[in-house]
DNA sequence: GCTCCTTGTGTAAACGTTTCCGGAAGTCTG
DNA sequence: CAGACTTCCGGAAACGTTTACACAAGGAGC
């Protein structure tokens, strides 16, 4: 019917019009039952039964746009293949389920276009905020998080200048932690694998291991570079061992550490007898190894939990100064150095 | 200045207005300029400039409102910690990504609770589409995809009857292909560690092992149900051992059989040599294993590529009529079975 | 020079909500 | 019972876009 039409959706679905008009109010009245606020008796279980009959249904859109929110928050991620950022995730997606919003993850792939990309798009308000965990922090990347209308919490290293809430780790002493314990293990022949040096968590895990194998008197040439994933750990160690003969590799993440730990078996090496492990992120992937690797924990959980309630809050109010929360590192000790089971 | 607050959007972002005012033009002319449609070479010059020079980006919340569409796909999964659902993602995304949509991620944690509230969810409009892979279906879920407003496509079994799309595989076959394989290399006690039997996958595999050792003469007692994670799959193999002593072990995702890999190594049996392993849905990590574990490929991208693909044409199209793709199985072959290296 | 078509523009009405504001009715106080 | 206060309601204006429609100006065709 005409009278219907008028009412319903573009795609015939009911809409606020079509509720107040079966409920005989007005659509402010009905919006107000709707939404748990005022109206008499009455008015509240007509509106409802109404709503009911028909299958109201609020449109989200609609909501946002007079709202100015859309209580989304999206978590952008290099490579969600990595277990280390699904623990983050799983954290975030917590506390952020907790203040009744939804988390939408984004895979950037690592590509600095695309994450930048991604960043700019916050300003077509798609999202009320961002937790972003980029390995590479370029200028186009301060530009836009800076010019974001919507709050941004970066996970990892920033410049101290930029305005913008984060949660770090210090991986550098964490490399260190590693290779204190497996020199303290009686391992003289200290190797690392690493990603590129051209991230953030790359340079800072080079720095830290070369800091602590000086700190011990030994040279740093058994450094191989690859990327963060699995492959490139387990070439990188078969070229280490075609040069050399470690006694301990250190690894900048735990997928390139199950990369190394294939090469080092396939080549028939006994680990940790012959050649101690230890990865970094501490993942599910360190514990479903055979053997399981000793990983220097980074507490990805604790810092996707950190990040949320620093964003929760900033969006709560946006003139709070910018924060600045710091994850310790820890080693945990696991077979492949020669501990646990 | 008044003026200006009154092109501003509440927040003081350009709108627009502001953009439309400082070109001189109407919003209607500034709206088609930006949109690229019409306009003339001095009206699209000014309007172009003004919008640079103010920095004015769309609000995507506006324009979803009255275009009825919000270039969203979201993509629903109960454990994105596992491979085979990253294997999935990524398809998708890729096939999403060229449509110029973005694809948003949802971990439902398997909950059928969850679930249905994400679907429900739909009807407020905020994605154009779901792809959802549940592990169980029941009546709420059927009910809440038939009633959705925006396009579901099922990844996985479903009942004949439901209009909706689908892809899915036939993981009892794939089973069998595991067990022949198996009995083909000379095993005679074949064991297998499923996951719940209260899913779909569950009782699809368990079909297809009964089915495959009767066709071969054996029995079907060793079984071990759990659910399907690694910390499960290790605990099955350990009650599995601890009760009898196969040469054998189909596992009905990935997950289980590197929990079960590290079961065998524990208790120091050699893998191949004294039990082979075959693992399900082909994921990297059947690949880092080492040694590395032979696995049905259920052609995850495949299938992630295709209900994609289904969904962006029900998208474009709703009028046709419901479809159903199908991904046949077929085994990889690798150490963990005596195959490969 | 008149009509007809094309092109460009502006006004205004959507899209589906929420909410401000003024008024009507009811309740309490003295 | 008059006045002040509360409660509830409906009209209308937002939120920031896109787009249907009407109209004006200009060129082509006769």
């Amino acid at each position: 019917m005409g009278r219907k039409r008028l009412h319903d959706a573009a795609d015939g679905r009911p809409t606020v019009h079509t509720v107040a008009a079966r409920a005989g109010v007005s659509i402010a009245s009905a919006s107000r039952v709707l939404n748990g606020v005022g109206g008499s008796a009455e008015t509240v279980r007509r509106v409802r039964e109404a709503a009911a009959a028909v299958g109201y249904v609020p449109n989200a859109i609609a909501r946002s746009l007079q709202s100015q929110r859309t209580g989304l928050i999206a978590f952008a991620v290099e490579d969600i293949g990595n277990p280390v950022y699904v623990a983050m995730m799983r954290a975030i997606e917590a506390v952020v389920a907790e203040s009744g919003r939804q988390l939408l993850v984004h895979a950037t792939s690592g590509q600095v276009a695309s994450e930048t990309a991604l960043l700019r798009r916050l300003a077509h308000r798609y999202v009320d905020g961002m937790i972003i965990s980029p390995i590479r922090v370029t200028d186009s990347h301060v530009e836009a998080m800076t010019a974001s209308p919507v709050p941004v919490v970066v996970i990892g290293q920033l410049p101290d200048a930029v305005p913008v809430d984060n949660v770090r780790t210090d991986s550098r002493t964490g490399a260190g932690l590693a290779v204190d314990h497996l020199v303290a293990g009686g391992r003289t022949r200290v190797a690392f694998l690493n990603g590129p040096l051209d991230t953030v968590p790359g340079v800072a895990r080079d720095a830290g291991f070369r800091a602590a194998v000086a700190r011990h008197g030994m040279s740093a040439d058994l450094i191989e570079v690859g990327d963060f994933q699995y492959a490139a750990g387990r070439a990188a160690a078969e070229r280490l061992l075609a040069r050399s003969r470690p006694d301990a590799i250190v690894c900048a993440n735990d997928l390139i550490a199950v990369g190394a730990l294939h090469a080092l078996l396939v080549s028939g090496l006994r680990v940790p007898e012959d050649v101690a492990l230890v990865g970094m992120d501490d993942t599910e992937l360190a514990q479903m190894s055979y053997p399981q690797i000793s990983s220097v924990s980074l507490g990805s959980e604790i810092r996707g939990r950190l990040a949320a309630q620093l964003l929760l809050d900033r969006i709560a109010d946006a003139g709070l100064p910018p924060r600045r929360e710091q994850v310790p590192p820890s080693l945990v000790i696991r077979a492949s150095s020669g501990g646990g089971a």
